[in-house]
DNA sequence: GCTAGTACATACCTAATGGTAACTATGAAG
DNA sequence: CTTCATAGTTACCATTAGGTATGTACTAGC
């Protein structure tokens, strides 16, 4: 039936491969950000620190995310083995370097997330104008 | 008996009102940062410009990523009310101002998804070496 | 023997995400 | 009069995400 082959070989292979995509679609996630931000500042952290800190965040996410980011060399974690359970969250080298770019856009926001709520306001109202 | 109040109605009030966490939230989206990325380096863009930039997008996909990022104030469009149909997209001097940051965070994956790759495979393996 | 406490894993189920395909408008080209 | 091109919108459907609820391991304390 020959229609579009879903692979195209070249050009999704070259944008698979562009570091800046992957790290893009790597930290495209709401937790995974909000983790560097705990985490940057308190050093280690355990697991009902994090959800406390996290507020909002289901057991299961928490881990998950954890998980994602131990995998990818950005968090340690560090089992003392005891009963009850001790676990210990921090950066490593290299996801202390991603923390760096990512304080500098939690401090845009700090800055300018009341332009963006601004914008918002006005789009909508224009947006009602038209409909209602 | 005194544990945590889970309501805690004081923290989640200033955590939503928390500005870094609210733009985290704002970017926590895999097409967001792709557009700012492509926009960046290239002044104003069509939407099929767009859609052959962003690959793998869906035109639905994209609409609505714009849409967004219009409502927050973060780029513009200008519709020329031709036909065909002309519409150009920008980033906003706030869109632009935020910008930097997220280059930051791509010039970070340049340098260092080679080494989030190399800590995959290490995780990797040592986690089929526990079950297989 | 029962309960509490920590850091999970797992099953189940619903809500949301996102893709595909079809439809829209309109003028120019043929 | 048909087709093409652009930038959408919309309906429908499958997949996924993510919440809840429950189970697990092991020790201390009652």
């Amino acid at each position: 039936m020959l229609k579009a082959p879903e692979q195209t070989p070249l050009e999704i292979m070259e944008v698979h491969a562009c570091p800046s995509r992957q790290v893009m679609e790597m930290l495209a996630d709401k937790w995974k950000l909000l983790v560097f931000h705990s985490l940057r500042q308190r050093d280690v952290m355990r697991n009902g620190e994090l959800m406390r800190a996290l507020n909002g965040v289901s057991q299961k996410m928490l881990t998950q995310t954890l998980r994602a980011l131990e995998r990818d060399g950005l968090i340690f974690r560090r089992d003392y083995q005891e009963v009850p359970p001790r676990v210990e969250y921090g950066l490593t080298e290299l996801g202390r370097s991603l923390s760096e770019p990512i304080l500098q856009i939690s401090d845009w926001g700090q800055s300018n997330m009341t332009a963006v709520e601004a914008a918002r306001e006005i789009y909508d109202r224009s947006e009602s104008e038209q409909h209602g």
